[in-house]
RNA sequence: GCUGAAGUGGUGGAAUUGGUAGACACGUUGGACUUAAAAUCCAAUGAACAUUAGUUCGUGCGGGUUCAAGUCCCGCCUUCAGUACCA
C-alpha cells in the first residue's frame, strides 16, 4: 500500500459531499458552536495561497468542535457584489452576474479541493435577489426606525408620529439632525405631508442627506479619500471635485456609544478593540456658546478643556462654517474669500498631510466672552476640520500646541491660566498637573474640579452645557455604481417612500452600458424599462421606452458592506423564503462563537456589521445584540517576489551580485523561472515576453542570481503561488498542514515552498506507520507504557494548542510522536487509532483513509476526541538538574516522591555533589521539586 | 506624534509563563543504498577556543531585581501594522 494522496483525497472529498458529511442541523441534542470565516470576493484571479490560511485554521477548529461532540455550523459563501466585476463589464459588456458566476466556479473547485469541511447547503452569495431580498428589508426596517435616547433603543417611527401628534418635539429625546426645528402638536397637525415626511427624514435611521464628498466627473461617481492620489483619481489620474450631493447615509452615530461598550463584551484582540475605539473617538467635555459682537448668531465650540475658558484669546472657524460670510467684515470680505477658495481646492487628504504650514484670515468680527464680556477676535484656519464638532473652536493658547502656533505665527495674546507653569516655549496640555489662576471662580481648581464648575456656571448663564463628542461620522450609503443592492426605494414629490415589502426583491435592471448616464445619472438610468414599485398596488415606474415614468425609482446602489453586514444571520437559515432566518434558528445559533478573517476590516466591515446587529437585536429580529463572541486575525500570508536587473536603456540583464555601480532598473520575473537556490531559468524568461525574447544576460558563475523581496502576493508582481500546483504536488492535507506550520496565525509571513517537503516527508512516515507494502501493519497488540505516553503527550499538547489557535506547534506535536512510534515500532491499534482522530482535524484526508482502513464504517468526523490521562505521563522518577551558582553541572536521577529535605540530603551527599565542592560548605540549597537543585557558594 | 504588535542560529520558528535556550522543520555538510540520479535512511549542525574530556560567550542595546531572566522592572534603539491638525 503506498501513499497516494492525489487519490485518496479525491475519494474522501468526493464521500464527505455525497454523504453530505458536514451538513449541520438546526436543532440538535448536541451543544452548538458556529464557525465562521470572513466570506470572499470571488476576484477572477482565483485564489492564491494566502487566501486559505484562514479558512484552513478555522476548519480545523470547525473539525475538532465536531469530535468533541458540538453540533457544528460552519458555512461559507460568497461576498459577490463588488467593483471588479463592474469594471470588467465596462471594458467588456459582460454582465457582472456572469464574471460572478465563473469565477465563483472557480473559487468552488479550489475550496474543494482543500477539503474544507463546510456546509455548502447554506451557501449564500450577497448578489443573489433571494439574498439581497433581506438586504433591502433590512434597509426598510432601518428606514422605518428613530432611535430614542431614554429607552436607549431603535424603535419604531409610528411610536414617534403618534408623539409628535400627540405633543410635538419638544421633548422628544432622540438622535436626529442638529438642525431640527422645534414644533408643537398643534403645527404638526397642520404640516402637510411633505412637510411631515422631510422631518420624520430629519430622525429615520437611514436617511437623505447633502453630503459633502468627492466627486470624479470623468469616472462619474464618488470617490473615498484613499482613492485620491494628489488632487487626482488613482484609477486614471482625472480631476476630482468636492461636491454636495444627496444621498442616503446610515446613522450609525446613534450607536456609537454602544458600539464602544459591547467592545467590552466580546473577545476580540484588543489592536481590533483599540482601532474601532479609535475610529469612534469619543471625547468629553462640554459645549460653549459665544455670542458675537453685532450679531444675533452665536458661535457654538466643542472643547474638551472648558477649565481654560479664561484662557481663550481668539476663536477659529473652519473655512467651510455657514457663519463665516455672514460675520466678515467689508474690510476683511477680499482675503477670507480668497482664503477659502484657496482651501477648497485642497482635498481633505491634502490639508491633512500637511500638518506644518499654518494658515488663517482674520475674519474683522469679535465674540464676547462669556463671562469676562472681553471681544474675542474670530478668525478662520483650515487646522479646523468642518467634520468634526460644531466646526468652530475656542482657541487656548497656552493649553494647545495647535494653538499656541497658530498664535505666535499671527502675533495673538497667549495668556497664562496656569499656576506656576512656563508657557514662554510650548503650551502646557498636561491635565493631570494642571492648577486654574487668572481665572476668576476657576483660580486654583486642579483640571477636574475646574472643569465642573466651569460647565455649571455656563449652565447657569445659559452659553453652554457638558457634551460628549465622537469622531465617528454617519455612513454614505450610496454609490453611483451598477453592481451592488438597488434601494428599494421611489419618489413621490421628491420624498423618498419604500416599495411594500410584497414586492421585495426590487431587481437590478437589464442595462446596455454599465457607465453613468449622459446626463450624469448613476448607471442605474440606462435601463430602459425598470417596472416595480406602487403606490396604489400599480405597477408603475421608469419606462423610457413609453415615457412613462410615474414615480422615479432611487438609481443609487448600496454599498459593498451591505450585504456583508448581517450576512452570518443568514446562514442560521439560508433558504429560508419568509423571514431573513426563522426565529428557531436564530434562538438556537444564536451568534457566531469564533469568526476568523483579516484585520484589514477593522473600522469598516467589522464596525458596520455590529451597527446592524445591535439594530435587529432593537428591534426583535436577533437575540442577541454582538453578533460574533470571539475573532481572529490571520495575518497575511506574503509572496516572495523575483527581481531581475536590467541595464538602463539597454537590453540587458545583470545578474545580482553584478549590479552594485551599475544603473538598473528592476523588474518583477515571474516567480516560476526561479528555482531555490534564487536562480533564473534564462530560456524560459526569454520566452515569457517579446521584449525579453533578444535580451542579453550577464551570468555569475555561470547562473544569472535573482534579487528577492517580501511583497503582497499579487498578479502584478508575479509572485503568486497558486494552491492548485501545491495541491497536485504535494496534496491538500500537505498544503494544510504546511500553511499551519509555516508560523502562528495571526503573523505576516512569506510563503516559501522549499519547507513543504517536511510536512510531505511526515504524512509519508504517517502512512508507512500503518501500512508498508504489505499492507495494513496495524494490529490488536496491548499497548506499551511508551505507546500510552506517547500517545497521551500528544493529546494533551495538540488539545492545549488548538484551544490556544498555536496550530503551528501541534504539526511539531505530531511529527514528534510519529517519529517516537515509529522508533517504538508501534503497531497497536489502541494507539494508532486515536493518534487519527487527533491528526484528523489538519490533516483530514489521509486520517479519513487509513480509518476506513481500521475497518471504521463512519466517518471519522463523527468519532469522540480521544480523553487524555495523566496517568500515563507520571514517571517514578526525574532527571533533576544540579546546578552551582546557577550554572548546570550534572544530572542526577531520583524518585518522584521524594520530599524536598530528602532531596536535599541525597543530592549533598553524591559524590559529583562533594567533588564540585571540594570541602567547602554550601551557603543554601535550593530545591524546586520536579525542576532543579541550586547549590549556592 | 499617538495606538497596537514584535525583535531568539544560515532560514521559518519552539520554550509547560522565572527553572538544562534553540523543540520541530527547512537549508548545509558527511555517510549508507545505487552503475548513476531521484527517493529513502543514518549522523553532525548557535559562536569561539580546546579538538580526548571540556571551557567561555550567547535571545535588539544599556542598567536593575533574583540562587536562577528570552521571560519580571527601568531607560533606549529598530521593524511592522493601524491612525492622524479630533479642539
Amino acid at each position: 500500500m503506498k501513499y497516494n494522496f492525489n487519490d485518496i483525497e479525491a475519494k474522501w472529498q468526493k464521500y464527505w459531499a455525497e454523504n453530505q458529511t458536514f451538513k449541520a442541523e438546526n436543532n440538535s441534542e448536541k451543544p452548538k458552536y458556529y464557525v465562521l470565516d470572513m466570506f470572499p470576493y470571488p476576484s477572477g484571479a482565483g485564489l492564491h495561497v494566502g487566501h486559505p490560511l484562514g479558512y484552513i485554521a478555522s476548519d480545523i477548529y470547525a473539525r475538532y468542535k465536531r469530535h468533541q461532540g458540538f453540533n457544528v455550523l460552519h458555512p461559507q459563501g460568497y461576498d459577490s457584489f463588488g467593483l471588479p466585476a463592474e469594471q470588467y463589464a465596462i471594458q467588456t459588456g459582460q454582465h457582472p452576474a456572469i464574471t460572478t458566476e465563473a469565477n465563483i466556479k472557480t473559487y468552488r473547485r479550489q475550496l474543494d479541493q482543500i477539503g474544507f469541511s463546510f456546509d455548502w447547503s447554506r451557501e449564500v452569495r450577497t448578489s443573489n435577489p433571494e439574498y439581497y431580498k433581506w438586504t433591502q428589508w433590512i434597509f426598510i426596517q432601518l428606514f422605518g426606525s428613530w432611535y430614542n435616547i431614554d429607552a436607549n433603543a431603535a424603535e419604531d417611527i409610528i411610536d414617534l408620529m403618534i408623539i409628535f401628534e400627540n405633543e410635538g418635539n419638544a421633548n422628544v429625546n432622540a438622535v436626529c439632525d442638529d438642525d431640527v426645528e422645534i414644533f408643537t402638536a398643534e403645527e404638526w397637525n397642520a404640516f402637510d405631508d411633505i412637510k411631515k415626511q422631510s422631518i420624520l427624514l430629519q430622525y429615520r435611521l437611514t436617511y437623505l442627506a447633502e453630503t459633502e464628498v468627492n466627486w470624479c466627473p470623468a469616472l462619474g461617481t464618488v470617490l473615498a479619500n484613499d482613492e485620491i492620489v494628489n488632487g487626482v483619481s488613482e484609477r486614471g489620474g482625472h480631476p476630482v471635485v468636492r461636491k454636495k450631493m444627496t444621498q442616503w447615509s446610515m446613522r450609525i452615530s446613534a450607536y456609537a456609544e454602544r458600539l464602544l461598550q459591547g467592545l467590552e463584551t466580546i473577545d476580540w484582540t484588543d489592536s481590533l478593540k483599540e482601532s474601532q475605539r479609535n475610529w469612534i473617538g469619543k471625547s468629553v467635555g462640554a459645549q460653549v456658546e459665544f455670542r458675537i459682537q453685532n450679531s444675533e448668531s452665536r458661535i457654538s465650540v466643542f472643547t474638551t478643556r472648558p477649565d481654560t475658558i479664561f484662557g481663550v484669546s481668539f476663536m477659529t472657524l473652519a473655512p467651510e462654517h455657514d457663519l463665516v460670510l455672514q460675520i466678515t467684515t467689508p474690510e476683511q470680505k477680499a482675503e477670507v474669500e480668497a482664503y477659502i477658495e484657496a482651501t477648497a481646492k485642497r482635498s481633505e487628504r491634502e490639508r491633512m498631510a500637511d500638518v506644518k504650514t499654518i494658515s488663517g484670515v482674520f475674519t474683522g468680527a469679535y465674540a464676547e466672552h462669556p463671562f469676562t464680556k472681553a471681544p474675542i477676535p474670530i478668525w478662520i484656519g483650515d487646522y479646523v476640520l468642518a467634520g468634526y464638532g460644531t466646526g468652530a473652536v475656542m482657541a487656548v493658547p497656552c493649553g494647545d500646541q495647535r494653538d499656541y502656533d497658530f498664535a505666535k505665527h499671527f502675533n495673538i495674546a497667549i495668556p497664562n491660566i496656569f499656576e506656576g507653569v512656563d508657557i514662554s516655549e510650548e503650551a502646557f496640555a498636561d491635565k493631570d498637573k494642571t492648577v486654574i489662576a487668572n481665572s476668576d471662580f476657576l483660580n486654583g481648581l486642579n483640571y477636574k474640579k475646574a472643569t465642573k464648575r466651569a460647565i455649571f456656571e455656563l449652565e447657569q448663564i445659559g452659553q453652554g452645557q457638558g457634551k460628549t463628542n465622537y469622531r465617528l461620522r454617519d455612513a454614505v450609503f450610496s454609490r453611483q455604481r451598477y453592481w451592488g443592492e438597488p434601494f428599494p426605494v421611489y419618489y413621490v414629490d421628491g420624498m423618498p417612500r419604500m416599495i411594500d415589502e410584497a414586492h421585495l426583491p426590487i431587481q437590478l435592471p437589464e442595462v446596455e452600458k454599465y457607465l453613468p448616464t449622459e446626463t450624469g445619472e448613476p448607471p442605474l438610468g440606462n435601463a430602459n424599462v425598470w417596472a416595480w414599485c406602487t403606490e396604489t398596488n400599480a405597477v408603475v415606474a421608469n419606462d423610457k421606452i413609453n415615457n412613462t415614468t410615474v414615480f422615479s425609482l432611487e438609481l443609487n446602489t448600496m454599498p459593498g458592506w451591505a450585504g456583508s453586514s448581517w450576512y452570518f444571520n443568514r446562514y442560521m437559515d439560508a433558504g429560508n423564503t419568509e423571514a431573513f432566518a426563522s426565529k428557531e434558528a436564530l434562538n438556537y445559533w444564536k451568534d457566531v462563537d469564533l469568526y476568523i478573517g483579516g484585520s484589514e476590516h477593522a473600522t469598516g466591515h467589522l464596525l458596520y456589521a455590529r451597527f446592524w446587529q445591535k439594530f435587529l437585536f432593537d428591534k426583535g429580529f436577533v437575540p442577541v445584540d454582538e453578533f460574533a463572541k470571539k475573532l481572529i486575525n490571520q495575518g497575511m500570508i506574503l509572496g516572495t517576489s523575483a527581481f531581475v536587473y536590467r541595464v538602463e536603456g539597454e537590453n540587458k540583464f545583470l545578474s545580482k551580485g553584478l549590479i552594485e555601480g551599475e544603473k538598473v532598473q528592476p523588474i518583477h520575473a515571474d516567480v516560476s523561472f526561479i528555482n531555490s537556490s534564487d536562480e533564473l531559468d534564462v530560456e524560459a524568461f526569454k520566452n515569457w515576453r517579446a521584449e525579453f525574447k533578444d535580451a542579453e544576460f550577464v551570468l555569475e558563475d555561470g547562473v544569472y542570481k535573482v534579487g528577492r523581496d517580501v511583497e503582497k502576493m499579487s498578479k502584478s508582481k508575479y509572485n503568486v503561488v497558486n494552491p492548485d500546483d501545491i495541491v497536485a504536488d504535494y496534496g491538500a492535507d500537505s498544503l494544510r498542514l504546511y500553511e499551519m506550520f509555516l508560523g502562528p496565525l495571526e503573523q505576516y509571513k512569506p510563503w516559501n515552498s522549499a519547507g513543504i517537503t517536511g510536512v510531505h516527508n511526515f504524512l509519508k512516515k504517517l502512512w508507512k506507520l500503518y501500512a508498508d507494502d504489505n499492507g495494513l501493519k496495524v494490529t490488536d497488540a496491548e499497548p506499551t507504557k511508551d505507546n500510552l505516553k506517547t500517545l497521551h503527550k500528544t493529546i494533551k499538547k495538540v488539545q492545549e494548542d488548538i484551544e490556544n489557535f498555536s496550530f503551528n506547534t501541534s504539526v511539531s506535536t505530531f511529527m514528534i510522536a510519529v517519529n517516537e512510534l515509529t522508533q517504538q515500532k508501534c503497531t497497536s491499534k489502541a494507539i494508532l487509532e486515536p493518534l487519527l482522530v487527533l491528526i484528523s482535524p489538519y490533516a483530514p484526508h489521509i486520517a479519513e483513509e487509513l480509518w476506513s482502513q481500521l475497518g471504521n464504517s463512519a466517518s471519522i468526523s463523527t468519532a469522540a476526541f480521544p480523553v487524555f490521562d495523566e496517568s500515563h505521563l507520571v514517571e517514578s522518577s526525574k532527571n533533576y538538574p544540579i546546578s552551582f551558582n546557577g550554572k548546570m553541572r550534572f544530572t542526577l536521577e531520583l524518585p518522584m516522591d521524594m520530599s524536598k529535605d530528602e532531596i536535599e540530603k541525597t543530592v549533598m551527599a553524591h559524590e559529583k555533589t562533594q567533588e564540585q565542592l571540594a570541602g567547602r560548605t554550601p551557603k543554601k540549597v535550593i530545591v524546586v521539586p520536579g525542576k532543579i537543585v541550586n547549590i549556592v557558594g
